[in-house]
DNA sequence: AATCATTAAAGAAATTTTTCTTTAATGAAA
DNA sequence: TTTCATTAAAGAAAAATTTCTTTAATGATT
């Protein structure tokens, strides 16, 4: 296939899972007052090749200068915006148990540019009751508050086996993006953003290491 | 660089990453009593390539029949005990704020082969409650317990700026891997696995899909 | 029994990502 | 001022990963 236009394609995504690391070593630089920071620093923090950086970073308007390194400030204004930090995008949260909670009482995502709006649940024991200020609805009550809110993502923290009802349920009230946490795979139309966060398979990467390799590292 | 040997560097990345998924969805048919599984309909449900599924399989011993598929329950046997599932691994969890509570309450971590035997704070109002069975004590405790008991790895989730303070700790008293949910970098000498899970990677693909591309896909 | 269609497997090719190499810039030290 | 060492940047090369192609096997269909 012939690619007509360079870098269509975007951003190579193992770069954008590195740039949140980037923003937050570079905020907490700013916070002591660093002013300059060079790739070799970054790497090294990032247990990474120092190119790596400079090559993460050519994707973003950051430019470095020669001896000096790359301007705090401006790898946090220039990656927040780029991530899409700066912006707040409005979601709502089904499932309110363990990890829905623990996701409600995450502060970071709240600085990362998401706003859960409200949660959702089932279990007569939880709704209505209110976590880190965020209230919990029943499910049914979801399209209306999808409407008159507008929120864009849908997260799914219910047991595996009613993530597929649930997706169906955010599809249908025109949700664009679904961050699955459940280790089902849902099924949706081609339009819908789906981002899998399955945790077993660090698990699997730890055991990996742990059992096999250990030859040459 | 000359590869001496093939495959010394073992199983690729993504392959291990997908293969949780493989073994949950094999295990759930083979609670439905499937016999067999071809490898369209794994991909099919992954959303993935068929030919990947086999060349991820073909690292294992597992072989298919043609015409026929795979053995579910080959896979469900060869796949948990290919990433270390099928063994129990012990461990620690610092921190059982917000994350460590949820993570000691999923089942997901015991199925596939992860133990916690203890966790720790040094909340005074957390210590010495129980959260799913698990017991809550205080940190200074921590050296003793990992000395009487066999544990290899070490969970980090307390306040980012903790981190490197546990993960000092944790390799002091001999754990092997250390799995960081913390944004936070740690540094620990070589040896030492670490597998740093950040939420933030995923929320910046999501919304870099969002934001930017809608282009070609 | 013959044909057909589906599938796994192996290897080749293409693509993507990382690492290496070279160049030029420039602040610090001599 | 001159030299030196550090650094970003760009491009080339290498490595890793995914996708494509071909082959052979075999259960189902005619
Ligand atoms: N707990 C963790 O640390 C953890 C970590 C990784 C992944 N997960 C995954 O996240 C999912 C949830 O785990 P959990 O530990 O939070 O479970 P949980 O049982 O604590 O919470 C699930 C919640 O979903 C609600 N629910 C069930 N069906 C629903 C529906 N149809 N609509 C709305 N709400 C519904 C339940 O009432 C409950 O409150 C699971 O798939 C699990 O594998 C959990
Ligand atoms: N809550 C989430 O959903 C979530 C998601 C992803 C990542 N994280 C990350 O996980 C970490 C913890 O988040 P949280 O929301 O659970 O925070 P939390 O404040 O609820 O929990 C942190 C716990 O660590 C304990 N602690 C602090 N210092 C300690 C020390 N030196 N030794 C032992 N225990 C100590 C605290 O007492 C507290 O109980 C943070 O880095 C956060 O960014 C949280």
């Amino acid at each position: 296939m012939v690619q007509y236009s360079k870098k269509i394609q975007g951003v190579p995504e193992p770069t954008i899972r590195r740039m949140p690391s980037y923003l937050a070593f570079a905020e907490g630089l700013l916070r002591k007052g660093q002013q300059f920071v060079s790739s070799t620093q970054i790497a090294n923090y990032m247990n990474i090749d120092p190119t790596q950086v400079t090559k993460d970073l050519s994707y973003t308007t950051i430019v470095g200068k020669t001896r000096v390194g790359y301007e705090v400030k401006a790898i946090v204004d220039v990656l927040s915006e780029f991530l899409g930090f700066s912006v707040m995008d409005n979601a709502f949260l089904v499932g309110a148990g363990s990890l829905g909670s623990a996701l409600l009482h995450d502060s970071g995502l709240n600085h990362f540019g998401l706003n859960i709006e409200a949660a959702f649940d089932v279990n007569p024991a939880t709704i209505g009751r209110k976590i880190n200020d965020v209230e919990v609805f029943h499910i049914d009550q979801f399209r209306d508050l999808a409407q008159e809110l507008n929120v864009i993502m849908g997260i799914i923290t219910v047991p595996a086996e009613n993530a597929q009802t649930v997706a169906d349920l955010m599809v249908a009230w025109g949700i664009k993006a679904i961050w699955n946490f459940t280790p089902a795979r849902i099924k949706v139309p081609d339009d819908i953003i789906v981002q899998n966060t399955t945790l077993y398979s660090n698990l699997a990467i730890i055991f990996n290491k742990l059992h096999h390799e250990r030859k040459e590292e």
